[in-house]
DNA sequence: TAAAAATACTCCATAGGTATTTTAT
DNA sequence: ATAAAATACCTATGGAGTATTTTTA
């Protein structure tokens, strides 16, 4: 069991729908269809019921759904301890795009980067380039 | 940060020598090495001083040592509890082997099958063949 | 019949292995 | 000179992508 699938398990639970997860998530469907599937097999459990019209948690589901939020909460408070135990260089990152680019393109990459980093405070902005200092 | 590197993290600190630690990690030594130094660079620290004469751990090492034994304690408790909620079925996996054999060629894949299942009571044990039931 | 999930492939990054080199006493 | 860790190089697995098919209200 991985970080990893709690963490997409937990935004299907909460978008209720798997489509809307992977977007959220910046994940293909398809990649996040085959690791609730990986997950189930491993737990040996279907996690939800699988209805084109409506997805249910099951039972189990709900069950794993509380131990998910329970255990990735400890994970990311100790760590975010360790990280400043350890003086870590916190910091803002301050990161500038033209208006015309949209920071929608920067999006994957920002998520990706704001789960590793999650003790670095980070600020996204967009302006004129004469505003920046 | 991964849970295998922090498991392989406190089995270097716990043995005091990377190639002991790989031994009892049934990885090679290259591996083992190559993990803690991702690890490092991760954290942007350096968890030991190496001598060829001495390892010894630094006072970051220290910090994340203690950090690595919580999250992961957590993590297998927290796991374990789901796996008896889900009414998982438990059961011992009796595990015959001729003497001749010896189990240290089945060493490798018991050792993964224990980390991966760790609810499942696993007794090994070498009898001659009469004694099977 | 349409919307959502599953499947069939392809690709790539990374974890691991073996063999060798470096390092400090 | 030696013991231990680092490095170079190779391989294989798993996680991700795109495109397509299946499913059922």
């Amino acid at each position: 069991m991985k970080q990893i699938q709690l963490e997409y398990f937990i935004e299907v639970v909460e978008q209720n729908n798997f489509t809307k997860a992977a977007e959220k998530l910046f994940i293909s469907q398809s990649a996040l269809s085959k690791s609730i599937q990986s997950l189930e097999k491993e737990l040996d459990t279907s996690l939800f019921t699988r209805d084109p019209r409506e997805l249910k948690l099951t039972e189990e589901g709900r069950l794993v759904y509380h131990y998910a939020k329970d255990v990735l909460n400890y994970w990311h408070d100790r760590t975010a301890e360790l990280f400043s135990s350890l003086n870590y260089k916190k910091g803002t990152l301050r990161f500038g795009l033209p208006p015309s680019a949209g920071s929608v393109y920067f999006s994957r990459v920002l998520y990706l980067y704001s789960k590793e980093y999650d003790h670095v405070d980070l600020q996204i902005f967009e302006e004129k380039s004469k505003k920046w200092s």
